[in-house]
DNA sequence: CGATATCCATTCAAAACTGAATAGGCCTCT
DNA sequence: AGAGGCCTATTCAGTTTTGAATGGATATCG
C-alpha cells in the first residue's frame, strides 16, 4: 500500500517509451512486471496515471502533472550515484568514453592501448557514435568533442588542435587552381552542412560538385582513396592513410580544436584522472 | 546490481534513526530486511555508507555526502503523492487534522460531529498534540494553530478570534485589585513562558505566585475549578466549564487569533474543501 | 556481578515477486 | 480475408525476498 520509490522509475520508463514492452527492455525487466508495478503504483496513489489505449500507454492529466517530480527524483538518484562514484579511489573499474569515430580510431586508440597496459584493471569502453552522450546521466564518463562544453557541471579543457588537409587519391590529377568546375567532392553528411570545412570548400571551389557524402570521416577517406573525389580530412587521418596524397589549393582548410570534458562529480575518480593525465601527456601540447 | 530507488528510503531511515531496528519500525519493515537492503545499496554504489559501531549505524563521509540527495528525493516523492491526492475528487477518504488540545475538544468537536453526519464516507482523524505536524510531509492535511503560517506552500486564513478571560472557582474570593500578592496562579508550561496571556498576567498581578502549571488548558481549567488558583483560559473553554466564574481585573486579557492552513497541493481535494467550508461557516467571524 | 535491554547477524520456512509462455485484441499489409 | 506485428492481460512454476526466531556481543542498572 505505501508508495515504492522504485516504482517511480517504472512510471518514468513507461511514460518515456509509451509501451510496457519497450519500457521493460529499457529497464531490463519483463513486460508483465511493468504492468504489475504500474498497477501497484496507481493503487498506492489512488489515481490512474496512464490511459490504456489500443497501442500503448499515454499519460493522463494526473500522470503528466506529476511527471516532472519523477524526473527530478531521477536526477537526484543519478547525482547520488555519480557523487559516490567520484569518491571511488580504486583504480579498478570501468570507464566509458565517447568521441567521434575517426578520432576514436586514429587518435585515441594508441593512447588507450598504452593505458590498458599500464592499468590492466581498468576496463575501457569507447563509444563512437553520432549521438551525444550525457555526462549528467553518466552515459559516458569522458567525452571528446569539437565544441567547448558550456554546462556548468562539466569540467573541460581544450585538448589539441587538429589541422585539416585536402586529399586526392595518389597519382590522380590535382584539381586546377580555378573555381573547382568539374572537381568531384566528398563531404560530410547533410546534417553537418554548417561545418567549417564544408563552408571553406564552398568558398575555395564554389563550382565543385558533391559526389559522395558520409557522416564518417573514415568512409570519406576510403572513398577518396578509391579515386571518387577530393576530400577534406583531418590530417591525423589523411596523412596516415595510404593511397591518398595531400594537395595544396593555395590556402589551408581551417583546423578544429578538440575538447575533453567530464562531470565535476567524477573529479576525484582515480582511474579517470589517471587516464586523463595520460591523454593529456600524449595528445595535448 | 542496479540501484533500487526504494533502497534510498531505507538509507534515509537508517541515517535518521541510527539503528536498523528503529529504522525498521519507522518504515514498517523488519530489522533483517533493513540490513540486507542497506548492504545491497552499498554494493550497488560500491561504497560503504555507514560505519557499523557498537550500538548502531553512523554515516561515513561518503554517506553524509549523499544524504541530501536522498532527502531531496524524499521531498519529491512526497510532492508526487500530495499532488495526486489533491486531484482526488472523491469525497470519501481520510482527513487528518491537527490542533491544540482544548481547541480540538471544545471548538472543533461539534463541527466535526456535524461534518461526520453530512459526509459519513469521510474518516476524520484529529490529532491534538504539542508537536507540530508537517503539512509538506502530509502528517496532517489541515492544521489549526495560533500563529500565521509563513511557508509559501501553505494556503491559510485567519479563522476566528478567541477572547480570553480570568477565572476562579465559583464562590471563591476574588483577588483584590492590588498587585496580586498572595494570589495563586495556574499557568502554562514553562516552555510556553513567552505567551501573551502569561506576560499579561505578570503585568497585572506582578506579585502573584504560580502554584500549578500545565501545557493543557483543560487541565488548567480543572485545577481552577478545584480551587487551586486563578487561571487565564480561552473563554470558549472557561465560559462552558461548570464550577468556575469569570472575574474582572479591570482589564481584559489579550485574545488570540486562530489560523487554519493546508498545503497548496491539496487545494482541489474535495473532502478537504467541504470540511473547510463547514468550519468557516460555523467558526469564522 | 548477574539480570536486563539493546544492538546486529544468521537461519529457515512462508510469502511475494518475477519472467517465459500463452491468449486475445487491434492494426496493417498483401 | 488472412497473415503477421505489436500491444496488454493472465497463468504458472521457479526464484527471490521477507520476517519470526535465535544466537552472540555489548552496554546499563540495581
Amino acid at each position: 500500500m505505501p508508495l515504492e520509490w522504485s516504482d517511480l522509475r517504472i512510471f518514468l520508463a513507461i511514460a518515456r517509451e509509451g509501451t510496457l514492452g519497450a519500457a521493460a527492455r529499457a529497464l531490463g525487466l519483463s513486460q508483465p512486471t511493468m504492468g504489475r508495478r504500474l498497477r501497484a503504483l496507481e493503487q498506492a496513489v489512488g489515481q490512474t496515471l496512464f490511459q490504456r489505449t489500443g497501442d500503448g500507454f499515454v499519460l493522463t492529466d494526473e500522470g503528466s502533472a506529476v511527471l516532472h517530480h519523477a524526473e527530478r527524483i531521477e536526477d537526484e538518484a543519478l547525482a547520488f550515484q555519480r557523487q559516490l562514484a567520484g569518491r571511488d579511489q580504486q583504480l579498478d573499474g570501468m570507464l566509458r568514453l565517447s568521441s567521434s569515430d575517426w578520432f576514436g580510431i586514429h587518435i585515441l586508440t594508441p593512447v588507450l592501448a598504452a593505458f590498458a597496459k599500464m592499468q590492466p584493471g581498468v576496463l575501457i569502453e569507447l563509444l563512437t557514435d553520432a549521438r551525444l552522450y550525457s555526462l549528467p546521466r553518466r552515459e559516458a564518463d569522458l567525452v571528446f568533442r569539437i565544441q567547448p562544453f558550456d554546462e556548468p557541471e562539466v569540467i573541460s579543457r581544450r585538448l589539441m588542435h587538429i589541422p585539416y588537409g585536402v586529399y586526392v587519391a595518389s597519382g590522380l590529377e590535382h584539381p586546377r587552381g580555378g573555381d573547382g568546375t568539374g572537381t568531384p567532392l566528398i563531404t560530410m553528411d547533410t546534417t553537418f552542412g554548417g561545418m567549417p570545412d564544408a563552408l571553406w570548400l564552398k568558398r575555395i571551389l564554389p563550382k565543385a560538385h558533391v559526389v559522395s557524402r558520409s557522416n564518417n570521416r573514415d568512409v570519406q577517406g576510403r572513398m577518396c582513396r578509391e579515386g571518387v573525389g577530393v576530400a577534406v580530412l583531418p590530417r591525423p587521418l589523411g596523412d596516415t592513410l595510404p593511397g591518398v596524397e595531400r594537395i595544396d589549393l593555395g590556402e589551408e582548410p581551417p583546423g578544429r580544436d578538440t575538447w575533453v570534458g567530464y562531470h565535476r562529480d567524477l573529479k576525484r575518480l582515480a582511474r579517470l584522472r589517471a587516464l586523463l593525465d595520460l591523454v593529456i601527456e600524449r595528445l595535448a601540447n
